[in-house]
DNA sequence: GTCCACTCTGTAAGCGCATTCATGGGCTGT
DNA sequence: ACAGCCCATGAATGCGCTTACAGAGTGGAC
């Protein structure tokens, strides 16, 4: 900026006003400035400037690393969940004018978190789970923070979830009203997972609501893969008695394992069983049958979260907010509904 | 940082150390400070770091907005190439301590890439096509700049390609020497698009190889969109004399497009016709048949980027390098392999 | 011709940190 | 007990930019 400044025998203010605001330059200095830029590729330093004027234009996202774990083993199969809260955080960052940095938690330690995002952006959102509790309590002292998804944690954060429970809730009552559909099983996530939880929940109150007996725990857990799905409808079909009529799997993935388990048997889905999951990837859409499933708008999730952080960037006294985002039944085969 | 020297009775230069190199300062006057900032919330900015140590910590990733062209119409239907690298430069970049900057290709003229990405990070990766290459031009003269996909068209940037012309090569003669068919014909994209050409350059190549005529042009062209799979396949079974044994498309969109099409007009895939994609997109082996494609590394893409880019920054003198990625043929049951 | 009101540009003071160099204190060895 | 060393720390400088603030020029109204 300094060279720029010299050749185009300017002060630096000048240079430095050519670029944030054109308007206060006349059009002859403003265009000489331009000239030596170019030629000397001047390319103005994001650190300085974010330094002069406390703010970096960033925005930034802070999710787990699926590598070992809902990735789902048929290797890049699903568009993972992240990828569209990414786009969605992407697309709406940018129509804001701000640039997006991603960080996938990293085992490197407390530091790391602040170290990689916190201090290089205006404000972040954070998948819920994936940093601890007490950090974030620290940084949201300093910048704003918005949890997505999961259960809201800190009531001073903005929070955006999606409708686990209520989604979970509609869609056993498509089964068990629609489809007259009684003995259900349900599969649950691990006891830590809140979304599954939630969604149990949801399938609980839906039991209630129809006059079923209402169970206090899932008839099965899996780990949200497609073999804990396997392995669990294996186990609800060892079971003694008759088999459940419908069973409901806390995410997709299960869903899908399970189905090829009861090809396997030479169940019929739906018409000896039906099957449903939770999330909306796109792979349900694929299966024979179809999965009827509920899908999470995981890149609205993304959009809210940006536009939370500009509404809290601009007025930082605002009330935090809850924002609770709705999803939608996906009625497909599988639940015996014609496609 | 003041407050915390302050406030751990040392000076900001040990408050530093504490946090750039432990080792340097005593036990008990690092915890202490540790203690002051973790109690104080101090957050170390990162423009201030940057601009003090001449680096960001960051690297970049300039991608296109796919918002309205390839994204398919098929909302969400695919894992969209872009993911999976940015997915593949994140995992890397995490390894060599580095976090991600990403920022779709934006309208807001010149100045954008240069704003928002290049002055914010120690190098970053481009998507050919993204960024005009007299920006670039300048850019690339300030920090290392590695070029993805596409052809080379700046011989002094690092840069990757995939083997699109040696894939298409291989599948093309596999459909002729093991399936035997020759009376083909090849769907190619946009005129400028380079990939394309370099596919149905591909095509040519295995064409001559075996003896065939080898044509001038694609038979027809798309958009990469189903949609203009369909309408290609249409046009080509409307041309005059016998229909072609084979279609090759330029991806996997148009191939799948394709399906439909000949489903609906009774046509068998492969027994009378064979299909080919290119891409290896997740839906090519979930459609009926499966779509024999060309799988692209997309995530060793933004692997090797970040690798590349990491060389560069530990040694600037070294040969701008040009890796070639290579591809695999995925045979399924469109071009009459089993499955 | 004088004075005022603008417009455009320069001056200078930081922004929060890393880092070099100097300094002081403790320790070793004698 | 003293010289010599090293380790831990502090003081000071500068990274490249933004932004009041002040100053210089320009034009118009009187």
């Amino acid at each position: 900026m300094y060279d720029v400044a010299e050749q185009a025998d300017v002060s630096i203010a000048t240079v430095s006003r050519v670029f944030r605001k054109p308007d206060a330059v006349r059009e002859a200095t403003r265009e000489r400035v331009m000239a030596v830029a170019r030629k000397l590729g001047y390319v103005p330093s994001g650190s300085a400037r974010g330094l002069a004027s406390r703010s970096t234009g960033v925005l930034g996202l802070c999710f787990p690393d699926y590598d070992d774990s809902t990735a789902g083993v048929d290797d890049g199969e699903i568009t993972l969940y992240s990828d569209e809260i990414i786009r969605g955080m992407e697309r709406a960052a940018r129509r804001h004018g701000y640039a997006l940095l991603i960080a996938a938690s990293l085992a490197g330690g407390t530091e790391s978190l602040v170290a990689k995002v916190a201090g290089r952006v205006d404000g972040f959102a954070v998948l819920a789970r994936t940093v601890p509790t007490e950090e974030l309590e620290i940084v949201s002292r300093r910048l704003p923070v918005v949890m997505l998804a999961g259960p809201r944690e800190m009531d001073h954060l903005d929070h955006i979830e999606v409708a686990n429970t209520d989604g979970q809730r509609q869609l056993t009552r498509h089964l068990i009203e629609d489809h007259g559909r009684t003995r259900l099983a349900f599969v649950g996530g691990a006891e830590d997972s809140p979304d599954a939880q939630a969604r149990f929940h949801g399938f609980q109150l839906a039991c209630q609501d129809a006059g079923l007996p209402v169970p206090d725990a899932p008839d099965a857990r899996g780990d949200l893969t497609q073999a804990d799905g396997r392995a669990a409808t294996e186990a609800l079909l060892a079971r003694p008695g008759p088999a459940p009529e419908a069973i409901l799997f806390a995410n997709d993935q299960m869903a899908v394992g399970a189905l090829r388990v009861l090809e396997h048997r030479g169940l019929r889905v739906p018409d000896d069983i039906a099957v449903t999951g939770f999330d909306g990837i796109p792979l349900t859409r694929l299966t024979r049958p179809p999965v009827t499933t509920v899908r999470q708008p995981a890149g609205r999730l993304g959009e809210n979260a940006v536009d939370l952080l500009v509404q809290r960037l601009a007025d930082p006294t605002r009330a935090p907010e809850s924002v609770m985002l709705p999803v939608t039944v996906v009625r497909r085969e599988s639940c015996g509904c014609g496609d």
